[in-house]
DNA sequence: CAAATAACAGGCGATGCTGCCTGTTTTATG
DNA sequence: CATAAAACAGGCAGCATCGCCTGTTATTTG
């Protein structure tokens, strides 16, 4: 199984129906552009304020675009919050295949595990992964939000999980255990990105390097 | 070291300098009283509403108060809420308290490790918890809401290292393990909090397995 | 080239929240 | 008992946001 097509597979399965094939007219592709302009205006103000700074008037002004162009695209704000759902998942799907699959040439089976939680650790203290974490949070709460967001993370964990069978067939009879140390290290890393500022790298660190012992136990047994 | 007296003193370095000592006057019991029944609806409007819907209006209304009364005690919003902030730790160490004093008599001291850690998930699924998740995530974007909620947290958390020294000296040559084993616990349950929603109680469950095996080694090393 | 359509610009009223303000009732004090 | 002070009630202006609306420009198509 090549990288490539790893990447592939899993993006296309994550990909917003917005992005369908590449356009070839100009207003289709300036269209497009100016599309995402306002989307990662929307994940610069979710970063920056949280969901309730996520409204349309800072998005249009971080976009550099006027209330009209964004009502054009999008005509609710729930209409622009959905968008920017897909489009967190889709660039947390790529951003990690492109950390990960940079660093896997030449290396042996076991130290993939290694790796794979390295890079998921990495991928956590991106700012997609901030802006994925106000999101989910204001999903508890906000019913229209959740409608949207429930469901692409269940599809974002159904992809995660059968690219994980498909991708290590040699492990495949212990798949189970593979499913766990992802979720152990998905808890993990996520719960220590919430308690980051009180704890500090030094604590960070010792427990990241004993959850790493707790996954590599649970592969030996 | 009985537990009333760990409870009284842990109780006592996290108690919101508004409670002082029982006060005697009718109007000021009352005045408290009307108080805790805002504290109280605030944090209800958190946990239905986020911290976006922490308003002074809807915690008036939850509270059956007028605005004007709201605004007697808490002259502005942010006053408010550096309230709510302490009013959750304090609940949060006493809840604490309350579940896992409780389970510890006649228990030897390895089995110890195992029901804090048990009382420490079961606290994470509190409404405090969820009020107090709340806060830690819009803290991260709102510099107002942080200048209350770090110092708070900070706090919060050199009592807990504190009092784990001091309640279980017969470890105190190990406490820097103890210590690790604490954050990896908090670590775990928090992020196991927040992707309860997509990975549902049975994978929950082997994560909380598979932590305490890790716990556990973690002490015999 | 003309008609149609897509992309974009900006304004308006309604809504909800905040801060402040002026009264009213209840309790404490000399 | 009179006065002060605390606790509480409710209203009003200012501000931000949202949804919707009517124009304007640029592109496509017959």
């Amino acid at each position: 199984m090549s990288g490539s097509t790893m990447q592939k597979r899993m993006l296309d399965a994550m990909r917003p129906s917005a992005l369908g094939d590449e356009p070839v007219r100009w207003q289709q592709r300036k269209s497009a552009q100016t599309r995402l302009k306002m989307l990662e205006a929307a994940v610069d103000c979710l970063v920056s304020g949280g969901y309730a700074g996520l409204t349309t008037a800072q998005v249009a002004e971080r976009a550099a675009v006027s209330r009209g162009a964004m009502h054009h695209h999008f005509a609710t704000r729930i209409d622009l919050v959905a968008a920017v759902v897909d489009h967190i998942f889709y660039q947390r799907i790529r951003l990690f295949l492109d950390d990960y699959l940079g660093t896997v040439a030449q290396r042996s089976d076991v130290e993939l595990i290694d790796l794979a939680t390295e890079a998921h650790w990495r991928s956590v203290q991106t700012r997609e992964y901030a802006a994925y974490v106000e999101l989910a949070v204001a999903a508890r709460t906000d019913p229209e939000l959740n409608a949207a967001f429930e469901p692409a993370a269940r599809r974002y964990d159904e992809v995660w999980t059968a690219e994980m069978i498909e991708s290590f067939p040699q492990w495949r009879d212990q798949w189970h255990a593979m499913k766990l140390g992802s979720d152990f290290a998905i808890a993990v890393h996520s719960g220590l990105l919430l308690h980051r500022p009180v704890f500090g790298q030094e604590r960070i660190d010792m427990v990241l390097q004993l959850s790493m012992q707790a996954i590599r136990a649970l592969y030996k047994a």
